[in-house]
RNA sequence: GGAGAGGUGGCUGAGUGGUUUAAAGUACCCGCUUGGAAAGCGGGCGUAGGGAAACCUACCGGGGGUUCGAAUCCCCCCCUCUCCGCCA
């Protein structure tokens, strides 16, 4: 959420960022509601001064006696208005309160210009495209690799996107999860097993309701299988006001990832590269205002150090306005190469979101010069999500032989030099 | 899952319908005092919304209700503790 007093004091500014990231939002009518809003409230507050200056009154008054009734008479044509201007006011800050959620967060000055995917900068490219190709073919269709990631089963068990991962194909997840655990907290941030279950109010937190409802899963108690750990994790402080020492707060999570991903079909989600459930560490870190965009820096370097370990090409991209997303001020996206399908495939998605989350999180911390509280900014980033870096080594590293070559980095977890597919 | 007891500011804790503007203590900050400190004394000290400001309004786990008026009474929900049941 915005902060209101930016959407008075300088509209432009908003409007501006509507329409960088070319959303369609009708920001007069919803400065107009505010200002209905404001009036509106001073007419109830005035009321209910009414109301307590009457209470003090008759408090000194004899109960009973010919003054007290007539003020309780009185008192009650002034509630019956209490009554009515509270119920006139609750239906215009529903309204408010929606079309204050409308409206996204401002980018960054750095966020480059455009519509569409096409427009993203390639901000920068790590390794050989061409080095990697030589026996390269899409994962799916490696000689054994259903031996190794059974979606038939899955789909039999409980769904089409729920592979069951069978031998190596589950060492190779959890030798995965297993160095980008390790590595995130080697730079310093501190692991978390958080509940992979929130409720709505977590959800509505951070932004996956009421709008992306039909994204997760939900059980019968109202609880929301979470789509990223981002969800609970950035939720722990929720309602919460930090030491301003504490900052910056860095915190890494793994946990399995639910998304429905309805409407997604076509070549994009062959195989790994989509799916209903899948493993990731996903990087939070909590930071003073003034050092966000250094730490969103920062962040991207974490996650890039873990590709670059597992010598694999990849490209940063820069997202542009358009295909930023509604919360976020500025976003890299990690892309890695998949030699077999000749694609890239998104990997991390690194993103600041300045207080954008924070507000509507409620996230704070004490200002020390002041004593004050102030919003937190708030950053995350994959480190890393594994089906698809789990796809892109199996493409690139398939040797002559049929067997895949683990990374060096990778062969104190997963015990052996090469994967074998049966 | 069942029964009971609870939930009040950073912390302790009073408050069973109206001078409560949530007492008091404690912690913290400023001042007086002191060689310096402690003690003592005086003042300040929650969060949010509105207002140019003076100031006003809301908030006692959450949401509804009763009433002229609710921290206080009623209903629903959440959480904590104790005991019972079940259980990896």
């Amino acid at each position: 959420m915005l902060d209101p007093k930016l959407l008075r004091d300088s509209p432009d500014t908003v409007r501006a960022a509507i329409a960088r990231k070319h959303l369609d939002v009708d920001l007069d009518a919803v400065l107009a509601l505010d200002s209905e809003w404001r009036k509106q409230l001073t007419e109830v507050e005035a009321l209910r001064g009414k109301q307590k200056a009457a209470n003090t009154e008759m408090a000194a008054l004899k109960k009973g006696s010919p003054e007290f009734s007539a003020k309780v008479t009185e008192m009650k044509g002034v509630s019956a208005q209490v009554k009515a201007a509270e119920e006139a006011i609750k239906p215009l800050e529903e309204k408010l309160h929606a079309a204050m959620h409308s409206l996204p967060n401002i980018p960054h000055a750095t966020v480059p210009n455009g519509k569409t995917p096409e427009e993203n900068v390639v901000h920068a490219t790590h390794g050989s495209v061409e080095a990697v190709s030589a026996h390269a073919m899409p994962h799916w269709e490696i000689a054994g690799f259903n031996n190794l990631v059974d979606f038939g089963r899955g789909a039999k068990v409980t769904g089409a996107g729920f592979p069951f991962y069978i031998g190596d194909g589950a060492r190779f997840v959890r030798a995965l999860l297993q160095f980008f655990i390790e590595e995130d907290t080697k730079a310093g941030y501190v692991e978390i097993n958080p509940p992979i279950f929130v409720n709505a109010a977590s959800a509505t937190a951070t932004g996956q309701l009421p709008d992306k409802e039909g994204q997760m899963y939900e059980t019968a108690d109202k609880l929301y299988a979470v789509p990223t750990a981002e969800v609970p994790l950035t939720n722990f402080f929720r309602d919460e006001i930090v030491e301003q020492d504490a900052l910056p707060i860095k915190r890494c999570a793994y946990t399995p990832c639910f998304r429905r991903e309805a409407g997604s079909y076509g070549k994009d989600v062959r195989g790994l590269n989509r799916l209903h459930q899948f493993d990731k560490v996903e990087l939070l870190k909590w930071v003073h205002p003034s050092s966000s965009y250094d730490e969103l820096e920062a962040l991207r370097g974490d996650a890039e150090r873990l590709l670059q370990k597992l010598e694999l090409p990849y490209r940063v991209l820069l997202m542009c306005g358009g295909d930023l997303g509604f919360a976020q001020s500025k976003k890299y996206d990690l892309e890695v190469w998949a030699a077999g399908q000749k694609r890239w495939l998104e990997v991390s998605s690194c993103s600041n979101f300045e207080s954008f989350q924070a507000r509507r999180a409620q996230i704070r911390f004490r200002n020390k010069e002041s004593g004050k509280p102030e919003l937190v900014h708030t950053l995350n980033g994959s480190g890393l999500a594994v089906p698809r870096v789990m796809a892109a080594l199996l493409e690139n590293n398939l040797q002559a032989d049929g067997r895949v070559k683990i990374p060096a980095v990778l062969v104190p977890y997963f015990g052996k030099e090469y994967l074998a597919f049966k």
